[in-house]
DNA sequence: CGCTTTTGACCCGCGC
DNA sequence: GCGCGGGTCAAAAGCG
């Protein structure tokens, strides 16, 4: 530096350019001032922000005036810089507390739909209750493949981690970035409550008390007490219970990018399926027993299969909790799917029960028996391994078909599930009472097109009032209160899921959560780059207006490449004249713009997959 | 040099 | 018991 700059005193001659700070050795190279005519950069200026050049040609009064109008010029700039960045900064800060706010609503509207579906189930089988099981097995029947949630553990034992959560939001608050998708509500003393924990886990959640809640050990307890011959705890674990989520999209990329870093740690060409499957552990926290596989569906290349297993027992990049948020609702449809005794179409041939309905707008494929796999390999046979009761998130039909449901149930027929499954095809029904559709990673909800740009939907409007208060009103009007249960069909979930999802409370504040999700996620929000390109597409938000719906599809061309895929078949694409989608699932379903490699781990070099 | 991917080998569970 | 298929390991290779 300061050879450069003697170098640039010799050549300017009598005009000499330096830096702040650089100054002093500059004059004093020679002994004297360098030069009555410099200009003085402040590029180095603490703000960073601001770069001013003084000018001095010479010590005439004139140019003493010009300078000293120009320095106030100058402070008058730093000054409203200043001025602008603080506010920036406090809406910034605001905007983080409202979005986390919107976040926990979202976990919180969750939780209660699980304890709605929950007490369905145990009415319906009364001998067999959630506590008999539990008391027994210390199985929690509320799993949650929730991908850095945990629902396991008795309801007692959930029950307990409120004050942690609520601790950690102090935390949270306190740091003002985290992210988390906790909870913070009063607990209705009606309501008995499974209440994840963040996926930033407390110091009281440890990691292996994580584990044993999730039931899971890396490497798997299955493994591991195979080769090591350890305690059998594993073995009198239910293989069933052990569920997983499976989601289904067009993708051209290798795999889909869900915020997670994922390491690659085997690849085996299963049978029936001519491409390869690959298996992947989370690489974020080196314990980590979440895995996922990911293969093309061989009917449709085009067709990516990720199936994801286990429970982080770390923080999660924000793009991996909309993934974990978006999982965990799978899973209670899982739950549902597994208290649900509905019989619909099964093939003769194929031992699953099978249910299928439209829960009021959610068109679903829940299918059950004894044994799951994720994958529909049409040429496949029934696995000789055991496995885990899966839900299939297929978000691969187009939702401009009008007869998505029954076209995605029709692909079913013509390649049943040899495994079985529990599928959720979140696609539209024109008919649709609910206007909420989701569809190749597109969620819509409402029934006014809305222009994605639109910042604002006419449909949607929160006024002042919390969603959370509305949901909560809700519950206790519908749900929660006992005397309302039965306005719930006592016999289906899909009359539960229909009581929640008709209500306009309900669909606000699912609404604002969703769209907080968001306004979480990225094509690769896990890093800092777009972290802040998802807080910038919060930025329209304002705490005191009705909450927007945003568009955060990326709209940077680089923002995935299964973008083109995933949006020509949905009916609501980014330059669709007559959208219909409101919402737009920021890609936790990745779409990726494979920043880390980790992140496309097959990436080129895997050019079957 | 450290991390990731590749890939053959190995282990396990299940059906026959 | 054997074979099959799924899942994982671990050494070697590749990559930045």
């Amino acid at each position: 530096m300061e050879t450069s700059l003697s170098k640039e005193e010799e050549s300017c001659g009598e005009e000499i350019v330096h830096q702040v700070g650089s100054e002093k050795r500059a004059k004093d190279d020679d002994g004297k001032p360098a030069s009555p005519n410099y200009h003085m950069n402040l590029n180095g200026s603490k703000q960073g922000q601001t770069t001013t050049k003084i000018e001095r040609s010479s010590p005439e009064s004139e140019s003493r005036s010009s300078s000293s109008a120009k320095r106030e010029q100058m402070d008058d700039q730093l000054v409203s810089t200043k001025a602008e960045m603080e506010e920036v900064m406090e809406e910034n800060q605001k905007l983080k507390k409202y979005l986390d706010r919107l976040l926990k609503d979202y976990r919180t509207l969750q939780v209660q739909y699980r304890d709605v579906i929950q007490k369905e189930a145990n009415q319906k089988s009364p001998h067999d209750t959630l506590s008999d099981r539990h008391d027994h097995t210390e199985e929690p029947e509320l799993f949650a493949l929730s991908l850095g949630r945990t629902s396991s553990g008795t309801i007692k034992d959930e029950m307990r981690k409120i004050p942690i959560i609520e601790k950690m939001d102090d935390e949270e608050d306190k740091e003002g970035l985290a992210l988390g998708l906790d909870c913070r509500f009063d607990v209705p003393k009606t309501l008995t409550l499974a209440v994840e924990p963040s996926p930033n886990p407390s110091p009281e959640n440890s990691l292996e008390e994580l584990k044993e809640e999730a039931g899971e050990t890396w490497p798997p307890k299955t493994m591991k007490n195979a080769r090591d011959g350890g305690d059998d705890e594993i073995s009198q674990q239910n293989p069933a219970k052990r569920a997983r989520v499976s989601v289904r999209v067009r993708c051209d990329t290798p795999t889909m990018n869900d915020g997670c870093q994922w390491r690659k740690y085997g690849q085996k060409i299963a049978k029936g399926n001519p491409c390869p499957r690959a298996y992947y552990r989370c690489t974020v926290a080196p314990s980590c027993p979440v895995r996922k596989q990911v293969q093309r569906c061989a009917e449709d290349m085009s067709i990516l299969t990720t199936t994801y297993e286990g429970t982080h027992n770390h923080p999660l990049p924000i793009s991996a909790t909309a993934m974990a948020s978006t999982t965990s609702a799978a899973a209670s449809m899982l739950l549902s799917g597994s208290s649900t005794s509905g019989t619909g179409p099964s093939p003769s041939s194929i031992p699953t029960t099978t249910t299928t309905g439209n829960l009021n707008g959610l068109n679903f494929y829940l299918s059950d028996n004894s044994r799951s796999k994720p994958f529909y390999l049409p040429n496949s046979s029934i696995s000789s391994t055991p496995s885990f009761p899966t839900i299939t998130l297929d978000l691969t039909s187009s939702s401009s078909s009008s007869s998505s449901s029954s076209s995605h149930l029709s692909r079913l027929a013509n390649f049943p599930p040899r495994y079985s499954t529990t599928n959720l095809n979140f696609t539209s029904l024109e008919s649709n009472p609910l206007p909420i559709s989701w569809s190749n990673g597109m969620l819509s909800y409402g029934t006014q097109p809305f222009n994605k740009n639109q910042s604002t939907p006419s449909s949607l409007s929160f006024g002042g009032q919390s969603h959370e208060t509305l949901y909560q009103s809700y519950l206790q009007k519908n749900i929660i209160n006992p005397n309302n249960q039965q306005s719930l069909a006592p016999d289906t979930i899909a009359a539960a899921t229909k009581a929640i999802t008709s209500d306009p409370s309900f669909h606000s504040a699912l609404a604002a959560a969703l769209s907080s999700i968001i306004c979480s996620g990225g094509p690769s929000a896990s890093t800092l780059a777009n972290q802040n390109a998802g807080e910038k597409s919060c930025q329209n938000i304002k705490s005191s207006e009705p909450f927007p719906i945003l568009s955060s599809f990326p709209s940077t061309s680089n923002a995935n490449k299964c973008a083109p895929s995933f949006l020509n078949t949905s009916s609501s694409s980014s330059t669709s004249s007559q959208p219909s989608a409101l919402m737009f699932l920021s890609p936790p379903f990745g779409f990726s713009n494979s920043k880390s490699k980790s992140n496309s781990p097959v990436d080129n070099r895997d050019n079957v997959i």
